[in-house]
DNA sequence: GTAACCACTTTCAAAAGTAAAGTAATGCCT
DNA sequence: AGGCATTACTTTACTTTTGAAAGTGGTTAC
């Protein structure tokens, strides 16, 4: 009766998690951008083509709900927000590495 | 002037064909279940909670398209149809065994 | 004073996804 | 012989998500 989402879907939990992170059109551009350090909106903007505004708020806001980022906001003028990966979104750069091999090796 | 793809989007093109392959929402739940061997269409329709025909339907097309499945049609009666992993989506299994472990780890 | 910068928000159309019912060929049951 | 089941899908109608573009508000450089 304990350990309730191991013990209710364990495998397909994790995959839920996973797909909820990763699984967004966008977020693993995203992510992969954050691998070097922590950016700012615009330079995220710039950094991935295609990328519209509305999207990039709502995968960051959903990468933050999911714990993945922390958003800190300065109170410069004009404003700054600066995006950086937590601990378990940096965990996340071997899997995709991983991926990102196999795509580089099998881009037709 | 040639070798296109590599030249055009390099880092950015892996991005794209990994995402085209296991960003629809239900693309990584088919490889999953195709990892344990070819599997029947009813047999994936009932190991994948959730999916419904259509979008099965979609998802394997598409997967049969970018080459990490196979279909293979048996004149059976009822009719019978195989899906199998290519050695391209085989290669896929390290990386999403990873991620895998990134969900079991961070499923709060 | 007006144009630009930043980090968004809003609006509306288009695309993607969902649910449920339908199709065609056959076999099994009664 | 009539009706139901099985398989692998289609089709239709609808909801949700995404995308493109323009707008917001505060400030500062020209």
């Amino acid at each position: 009766m304990s350990d309730k989402k191991v013990e209710k879907c364990g495998e397909r939990c994790a995959l839920q998690e996973i797909l909820d992170v990763i699984g967004g059109k966008w977020s693993m551009s995203i992510i992969y951008a954050l691998f070097s350090g922590k950016k700012r909106f615009s330079e995220l903007e710039r950094l991935i083509p295609g990328i519209n505004t509305r999207m990039l708020v709502k995968e960051l806001k959903n990468m933050e709900a999911n714990g993945i980022i922390t958003r800190e906001v300065f109170a410069t003028v004009p404003p700054t927000v600066e995006y950086t990966l937590t601990t378990k979104g940096e965990k996340l750069e071997a899997s995709i590495n991983e991926l990102y091999k196999w795509g580089m090796e099998y881009v037709a």
